[in-house]
DNA sequence: ACTATTTATCGTAATATTGCAATATATAAA
DNA sequence: TTTATATATTGCAATATTACGATAAATAGT
C-alpha cells in the first residue's frame, strides 16, 4: 500500500495526472510565471527569484522539464530555460474541454 | 526541511498549486471524468467504477469537495456528486491565460 | 593547468500521500 | 427498535515528495 495504483488507470488519466502532478508545487507555479513574465529566455536567475536553494531550484526545473512543460538550452556554462508551448495548449484543452461539456445538471 | 514553503508564495500560487495537486492523481481524474460523462449527479457508483476500495474513493471525493472541484448533496442515505463548474472555469482560465501570453520567444 | 561560475547529483531528514481494514455515523425501511 | 444500506473516519504501513548541505561535472577565462 501506499503506491498509486496507476496499472488501473488509463494512459491518458496517468499522463493528464503527472503532468498536473509536476505544476502542482508553488515553487513550480513560481517558475512558470516567471518564464512567462520574462518572455525571452533565462538560466539560473530563477534561483535569485525564489526563496529556495540552489539544488532545490534544480529539482523543480528538472520536475518542470521530465513533464515537458519547460525546456532547457545549454548557453556555455548556463542553461537557458523557457516555457513549452505545446503542454500548455494541451492542458488549456483539456479544462477547456470539460468546461464545453459541462452542462450545469447538479445535485 | 520536507514541508512545502508556502508562506514564501504568493496567495495565488498557493492556491493554485493547491487546486492542481487535488487533481493530480488518475483516480481523481477518473472520477472528474466520469462525473463529466454521467452529466447528473452520481452518488456511490463512483466506487462500483473505480479499481479502489469504498474508504480509499471516500478519501479521493474528499480531496476534490475541499479544493471546490466537485460539490457533494445529500440524498436521503446517499450523496450526490457533481462538478463545480466555477473551479473548472478557473482552471480553464489560468492555462488559457498562459497560453495567450506566450509568443514563443524560446531558447 | 588553475580558478571561477553555473548547474546537476547524491545522501538524508522531515513531511505528505496513498490505500485499506476496521469501525463509526447516519438515514431508510421493516 | 432492528436491520440494511451508504458514506465517513480512524489508524497504520508503504511509498513519495520536499528541501538542502556537500559534492560533482562541465565550460569559460586567465
Amino acid at each position: 500500500m501506499g503506491a498509486t495504483k496507476s496499472d488501473f488507470f488509463s494512459d491518458k488519466q496517468n499522463q493528464m495526472a503527472q503532468l498536473l502532478k509536476a505544476l502542482a508545487h508553488p515553487a513550480r507555479i513560481a517558475i512558470v510565471e516567471y518564464l512567462l513574465a520574462v518572455d525571452s529566455c533565462i538560466c539560473g536567475d530563477i534561483v535569485n527569484e525564489l526563496p529556495l536553494a540552489q539544488p532545490t531550484v534544480s529539482q523543480h526545473l528538472k520536475e518542470l522539464k521530465n513533464a515537458n512543460i519547460i525546456q532547457g538550452t545549454i548557453e556555455g556554462t548556463s542553461i537557458c530555460y523557457c516555457l513549452n508551448s505545446n503542454t500548455i495548449v494541451l492542458l488549456e484543452g483539456f479544462f477547456g474541454g470539460i468546461s464545453n461539456k459541462l452542462n450545469n445538471k447538479c445535485c
